[in-house]
DNA sequence: CTGAAAGCGCTAACAA
DNA sequence: TTGTTAGCGCTTTCAG
């Protein structure tokens, strides 16, 4: 493969030359630039990577950590972060932790290995090795749910307070024994969702009950057993919270086996305006979240970072919208 | 931050066999190697990539060049590829094109710059720049499309043969005008459900009309409107086979506003199992693709290549399958 | 404005 | 078994 000895040959110049015109530096004679970047051409020079990431001790690369590649949040995240990275020169690689502490200690491992110029994540409720990160004094923006020191930039959403919002929707729309089923307990999100849901129980007045609670990974599976189980109590919620859109695809796979129709007989609300929502039958009503904009929002933090390191974290609280559809409507 | 250095001072040795008990070479003395390990922990040593990639000439990272990340059969796919790389020590990193030539050309330029093991890539139609990771050498896989040339090893879905089983289906629940919305010209997936379809009706003696067929993005924007556009016609179809589920999603939207229900008014067969296919009303028939396995043994593929370049280029194909569900039943 | 040369951190001959 | 040493390809002083 041509190295710049090559085309510093080519070109009849020295490498050095070759360096400063391909990096369009302005202090290179125009006619000798014109000549090295013909040569480049010709002999179809890519520069090597990790030859100018070790002499320059940082890549152009950013790391975007998340729990779940298939969970349509965080794709809308990485699409965010990915526009906003490119559009100044920056690749992205992508990690997927699948909410593993173990997995995502060797992903910070990696990034740390390969020098990336910072790290976006979303950390699991351990935040296994995050820490590292910043001891090293690498920029590391949180997205999603905030670290325990919180010693970084972060972006959210409030959460809770959608969460409340959307529990009061299913108040004022007549549900009487609402339930909810969220994520496991120690993560941000699943904490912050179940403590919204409280808040509007409480301040309508309508009593919670543990027994309408479930817990589980956020994934389908998980959450139609919750749901089954819910189902088979003597005295079965009449609606439902349910904490992201893949959990929501357990629910109401739950509620058709119990011949149950959304709406109707028993009121949905879930985390995230997935394409599908408007597509199910009654439509389903959901809470969206600005996913894209955290992508954005948090890469240019990172990108702000990577040039200042001293400025004071910052944390962004971005709003989420309830969209309100049939499932819970009781007509 | 440490280097190697900073190790072999701390344990009492040469930063050689520092590199070899870090790197588990059997030919160190089990004392020293202890020393070095600890002296490695006491300081928080991580490799230096870049460094050592440069060493070597090659990285431990695959390549995954997809057309879109939101799309779950590619996500799939990522999944599948990540699982197998993984297990061998080798990280993955992905990257987007959105079907555009142009973002296509610039990541193999950054794959080939940060000199990657191997790339696997599902083409755009002109498949821009990937004749340059073969030239240099670059192991390449290429997944769910071929490249034109052929060259490299190549994971499909009889994707033809498949879009001829769900029209033949379609045909065999009593359907008598049916439409195809697919994908844009060029684009193999796109042209081989159609000619599938067109292999379909041809021999179960239906006549195929241009005025049944539509091609556009492999979008839920393109398909609502091509699908509004079909049943605007005088003589509409009754059902459709439809090219992805993003498609699908227009497809279904278009059909309510028509006030059209799937199975009854219009048979409607989608490719790719997604989750929500079953809850939608009434479930949709589905073809379902081997996303996972396409990236497992792309992957595998990949490091075997990776492993001896000598080999012939092999093509894998697998097999899709029907799931029949409410939305091809006239009942 | 250009070139010579040092060196980023690591691995792999080669020597001992 | 261990150490010495020569680069991998690039950028960046420092001289000219």
């Amino acid at each position: 493969m041509a190295t710049i000895s090559d085309v510093a040959e080519l070109a009849g110049v020295s490498t050095a030359t070759v360096s400063r015109a391909l990096n369009g530096k302005s202090t290179v004679d125009p006619e000798l630039a014109a000549r090295v970047l013909a040569a480049a051409r010709e002999l179809g020079y890519q520069p090597n990577g990790p030859a100018r990431n070790l002499r320059r001790q940082e890549a152009a690369v950013l790391a975007l950590v998340i729990s779940d590649v298939e969970n349509p949040f965080f794709t809308a995240i990485a699409r965010g972060v990915e526009d906003v990275a490119h559009s100044v020169g920056y690749s992205v690689v992508l990690c997927n932790t699948d909410e593993d502490a173990v997995k995502e200690r060797k992903y910070v491992d990696v990034a740390i290995q390969e020098r990336v110029a910072g790290v976006i994540i979303s950390p699991t409720a351990t935040a296994a090795g995050v820490e590292q990160l910043t001891r090293r004094g690498t920029p590391v923006v949180a997205v999603d749910r905030p670290l325990p020191d919180r010693e970084c930039d972060t972006v959210l959403v409030d959460t809770r307070l959608a969460a409340r919002q959307a529990t009061t929707h299913l108040v004022e729309q007549g549900y009487g024994r609402i339930g909810c089923v969220t994520g496991p307990s120690g993560l941000r999100t699943a904490d912050d969702r179940l403590a919204g849901y409280r808040d509007a129980l409480r301040s309508s007045k309508q009593r919670s009950s543990p027994r309408l609670v479930r817990r589980t990974e956020f994934k389908a599976a998980g959450a139609q057993k919750a749901a089954a189980d819910l189902f088979a109590q003597e005295e079965p919620p009449d609606a439902l919270l349910v904490a992201n859109s893949a959990m929501a695809i357990g629910v109401l796979e739950a509620l058709r086996a119990h011949a149950l129709r959304p709406g109707r007989d028993v009121g949905v609300v879930a985390f995230d305006d997935v394409p599908w929502a408007g597509l199910v039958d009654p439509p389903m009503t959901v809470v969206a979240q600005p996913a894209y904009e955290i992508g954005t929002v948090a890469a240019q933090l990172l990108l702000a970072r990577i040039a200042d390191n001293t400025r004071a974290p910052t944390t962004t609280t971005l709003g989420a919208r309830l969209i309100e559809r049939g499932s819970t409507v009781r007509a």
